[in-house]
DNA sequence: TTTTCATAGTGTATTAAGTACACAATTGTA
DNA sequence: TACAATTGTGTACTTAATACACTATGAAAA
């Protein structure tokens, strides 16, 4: 423990020595017609787009949070909401760094310090969404994943970051619910997991690797209407779902 | 883009509100006689213990910050790190909250903030650590993974976590090169891997397994002078072993 | 109305991985 | 010289992964 003394020369030394800006980037996912889509957000003088962002508020769990951050840009309250890395490269902010250097002395200008920004990534249904710009926007909206514009600060670094992270995910954990409406069928389900992947799976492998998991409910009646043979429909189980999503699905070790 | 005078408030306005600590938790794994051991470090005024710690230094990468941190505890200079999870909750900080709360008033004291912790754990080889208390403790020492004290803060969530963690990457990377030692045998290669999952494994499937991954060498020699029957010795292929690390192991979809 | 095409459902043979289990070899000690 | 402890190796069985082919349905074209 440090006496008196010493506390108040740590203190001294820990303002002037240690990085104090924390930021939250969230990779908002969602699917449509196919296509993986993240959400972002674009000022009218830049040309680059960046990520949905905030800060951490002072009695306020991070993943809190996180959640604020994203009602504020989606207008949604039930996010799937997870946390995968911490962003800490000095050089990382130096994009607002320089934009607002000239402005303020570098002590009153909260953009010249440097940030470590924690990345989470949210799965969300698509339709649910009502893209909402933030304070330093004009432009919030869906961009396809294999048709990302340039983007701010190392937010391509972040994206492609939290892309590996839900690819890992899709190994041990189930994936869907979030990201799909209430009734899919099976060929619709294989999209999304194409989608994410970015590459092709095989229609009957699928199907059955899907159904080991046992998440997924069958509907007794298939869609009527479409063209084509009619599919079934599917919908998660949502107890066996929540279960695989503590448990993880396979054992390794 | 911001005008002036919304930077000028928006910086008033982040400086009150947003939280404005980061710290670094370690948590450094070492093995040795068939036990997994972890590095703790005690005050002497206090009966619980704690994870090596720090905090990143303005210009200082996220990564750096946790190997100087490590450094300074084990005079080790390289060492496996990977970055696990923040823990941002704001009751976590408390004890340091109320540990030091009278002595200084709130603004000058840099323990009266909330703190966001950055999670790493490190895998070192347990001989080549010496251990080094740092400024606020007088001693610092090798625990048992399977009988831990009583810990500070919510530094036990920190170490299960982590070892949650290290268990996961069990199933798609190879360990034991920063564990092991250079040469090593196949039985106790598998004590390392049951200590980590706290099981026992069977011997001819782990050694198969192993195996099955290719990063092993087996030298010519058998190691001789102990009693019963002579084991091979081992060693990591670095080139496969590394590859392994950047690749995983399963394919998984 | 019949054919064709796109899509969906189901099944099977083969290979690879995971699990369970048994016996033989070596070395020091009783 | 038998024994105990430890190590090395092999085999049968089950489960999961992969590759691939046929049948069924419904709308649109012929």
């Amino acid at each position: 423990m440090l006496s008196k003394q010493q506390l108040i020369e740590y203190s001294e030394d820990a303002r002037k020595n240690y990085v104090n800006h924390i930021s939250i980037d969230c990779v908002v996912f969602g699917f449509h017609e196919g296509q993986m889509k993240v959400l972002l957000l674009k000022t009218n003088d830049e040309e680059k787009w960046y990520l949905p962002g905030g800060f951490v508020l002072k009695e306020e769990p991070i993943d809190n949070a996180a959640v604020r951050i994203l009602q504020e840009r989606t207008g949604l309250n039930k996010i799937f909401l997870q946390q995968f890395r911490v962003f800490g490269d000095p050089d990382r902010s130096k994009f607002h760094n320089d934009m607002y250097a000239d402005m303020l002395p570098k002590e009153d200008n909260w953009f010249s310090g440097r940030f470590i920004s924690i990345g989470y990534y949210a799965l969300v249904d698509f339709f649910d969404v009502t893209p909402q710009p933030d304070q330093f926007s004009e432009l919030c909206a869906w961009r396809d994943l294999d048709d990302m514009p340039e983007m701010q600060l190392d937010h391509e670094n972040i994206y492609k970051s939290a892309l590996d992270a839900l690819r890992l995910q899709l190994n041990y954990q189930p994936i869907g619910y979030n990201l799909m409406p209430r009734e899919f069928t099976m060929p619709e389900l294989q999209k999304l997991y194409e989608a994410i992947l970015g590459k092709k799976l095989d229609r009957r492998n699928f199907q059955r690797r899907i159904l080991a998991f046992g998440i997924l409910n069958r509907s007794e009646e298939p869609r009527k209407g479409g063209a084509h043979k009619a599919p079934y429909l599917y919908s998660f189980d949502m107890k066996n779902y929540q279960h695989a999503l503590t448990e993880g699905f396979k054992g390794g070790w």
